[in-house]
DNA sequence: TTTACTGCAAATCTTTTGCATCAAC
DNA sequence: GTTGATGCAAAAGATTTGCAGTAAA
């Protein structure tokens, strides 16, 4: 990423350079805030607006995807990790990754019955998982909200 | 729904009243905001907290669902209506239902391959619709990868 | 009369923007 | 030295909340 952004004749700043590696070091998914909170703790001076305007830069030059799983938090990912879908459990804050292949049925039938071509990339699908399936008790979620 | 809430001892004000009609009125979703401008044409001192207090606690009563389709804005549509689905556009933002039936070989092979109890209630699916796809083709990167 | 509901204003929370300064090239 | 990038503060947009007054039952 890096090399693409010098290469595009973007100036390398240490903030730009920190909040690159956030983001590539995220494992798959990692918000504006996450982001933020990793760099200030290394660099007390970065602003937030310096995170969004650099995310923006990147998903721009087409290296980030944004996604809006709800709940009011985007999501930024790394284009060249691929793509994943994500399963998020409403009861404990869960984000499963999801096989692209699982949505390819999907997908087509969306397309042939629709004529719609359905950007899969954004798709975040609610429900409950395994665990909190098995452990009935309800915890008092913490991450998250957006019944 | 007003007889739901009156029977639950719930007070009938003019103002639950007309977004109560609202809700019930709006072809299939309608967002806070649309609600409240509507009800501010007949009723000029209302005021968007009681909106958002009203339906909170039609959402709690499980008479009006949520959906975060992403993009800032939270949609409510009421359950008696029945679920269904939406397929948004991300070229004129057009919004399309989808039947719960397209969802359900997904939701099954969701819970057999990931134990996932997928909640489809709040699917939201981003892509293009026919009328944009037959028009001006835009961007070449994101129509192509099937990213 | 009682207290649930409302309006208002102010607070959150996330993201954006204007502007003067600063540093990468 | 240019001018693109940053920090700061303030704005914007959606939603929430504290509080005192009001009206539904």
């Amino acid at each position: 990423m890096t090399d693409e952004l010098s290469h595009q004749g973007y100036r390398m700043t240490p903030q730009r350079l920190m909040i690159v590696a956030a983001v590539e070091n995220s494992s798959n998914h990692i918000s504006a805030d996450e982001i933020y909170s990793q760099v200030v703790a290394k660099y007390p001076n970065v602003n937030v607006s310096t995170v969004y305007r650099t995310l923006e830069l990147l998903e721009r030059l087409g290296l980030v995807t944004k996604t809006d799983l709800g709940g009011g938090r985007v999501m930024y990912h790394p284009v060249e990790k691929g793509h994943h879908h994500h399963l998020v459990c409403k009861e404990c804050g869960a984000i499963i990754d999801l096989d692209e292949s699982a949505l390819m049925p999907l997908k087509e039938s969306l397309l042939h019955q629709y004529q719609f071509i359905a950007d899969l990339r954004h798709l975040g699908i609610l429900g409950v998982c395994v665990n909190c399936r098995q452990q009935t008790p309800k915890k008092p979620a913490e991450s998250q909200q957006g019944e």
